[in-house]
DNA sequence: CGTCTTTGACCGGCGC
DNA sequence: GCGCCGGTCAAAGACG
């Protein structure tokens, strides 16, 4: 192990200073607020708040944008804001990530605006009598998108998700999948699908912010209801700040990975458990940072709290 | 039997 | 207007 390596740059949060963990071609990726969420925690990555505002997350742009670390979680973080749709070209125009045009501009027209009611196919009868009247203008649920090494499409993050779609993906061998969370009050939404560059790589993309807590893992997974993991991902256990050293935290977590044969969020592949030894950036555990659900690593409490 | 996945059809927006 | 495309619905089937 090479202690150099885990040092973390507090304006990259470890990525930069690690030709590993680099992330290529530049920060623009992040916007230019990236100097102020960049920081690592034993995760591998924990966005704080204010996260640059983007007009979406758009796949392509994921991938054009950067080059993912070899392991772990390359994070498009971003919040999409809760406005008009004006106002959120807005940002879009000015942020280079954002392309002018793609599907994601369709998604959002359509998902916000009816949602349940609107994209599916209503009974015939009422099909033909009940025309979509144009809503207000779609509020915009916020997303982001994080990007992980995994032969597993759908990662476990301590929400329970029904799968209700699945479409083929322009340009891409790989379908991408539409989960809804299972809490019916829950109006947040996922979608999963493969980099066609990286087919290793899992795209995630959440939409929306989850109204209950974790329901922790139903199948069996992270039984070490004490690990930093666990912690985090529930609420209830998530009270105290994580005491735990990194080192602990890597043998717990590559325990239960080999265990559960279900790679969690940060890491992927068994194989590559000394590779994140060596590559995972070094930070204290933040311990302020609390939070529920494996998104809490990762969206800022102030879209949870929307 | 309840839950979840699969899958074909449909809807709406957009570009041409 | 038409076709393409992403997103969604919902019936049917699979599964535990």
């Amino acid at each position: 192990m090479d202690d150099d390596k885990d040092k973390v740059d507090p304006i990259s949060g470890g990525f930069s200073s690690d030709p590993t963990w680099t992330f290529q071609g530049d920060y623009s990726f992040f916007g230019s607020d990236v100097r102020e969420h960049s920081v690592l925690n034993d995760f591998g990555w924990n966005c704080q708040p204010p996260l640059p505002v983007f007009d979406r997350i758009d796949s392509d742009a994921v991938g054009n944008s950067m080059s993912l670390p070899e392991v772990g979680v390359g994070v498009v973080a971003s919040e999409v804001r809760t406005g008009s749709v004006d106002e959120a070209r807005d940002v879009s125009m000015s942020n280079p990530l954002v392309s002018s045009s793609s599907s994601e501009d369709r998604l959002e027209t359509s998902t916000a605006s009816g949602d349940a009611a609107s994209g599916g196919k209503p009974p015939s009868s009422e099909r033909a009598g009940k025309l979509k009247k144009k809503g207000p203008k779609k509020i915009r649920q916020p997303r982001f998108a994080f990007m992980t090494k995994s032969e597993i499409d759908h990662l476990e993050d301590g929400y329970r998700w029904r799968k209700y779609g699945q479409k083929a993906v322009k340009n891409s061998p790989f379908p991408r999948s539409y989960y809804r969370c299972t809490n019916s009050k829950c109006i947040v939404k996922k979608r999963v699908e493969r980099s066609s560059d990286d087919p290793a790589t899992v795209i995630t993309t959440y939409e929306g912010q989850h109204c209950h807590h974790t329901v922790g893992f139903p199948r069996g997974l992270m039984a070490d209801h004490d690990s930093p993991y666990t912690r985090q991902l529930n609420p209830s256990s998530a009270l105290q700040p994580i005491n735990y050293s990194r080192q602990q935290f890597l043998d717990r977590l590559h325990v239960s990975r080999v265990s559960q044969s279900r790679p969690q969020l940060v890491l992927s592949s068994d194989q590559s458990r000394d590779h994140i030894h060596h590559k995972l950036p070094q930070t204290s555990s933040q311990g302020s940072h609390v939070d529920q659900g494996l998104l809490g690593d990762i969206v800022p409490p102030r879209m949870r709290n929307q």
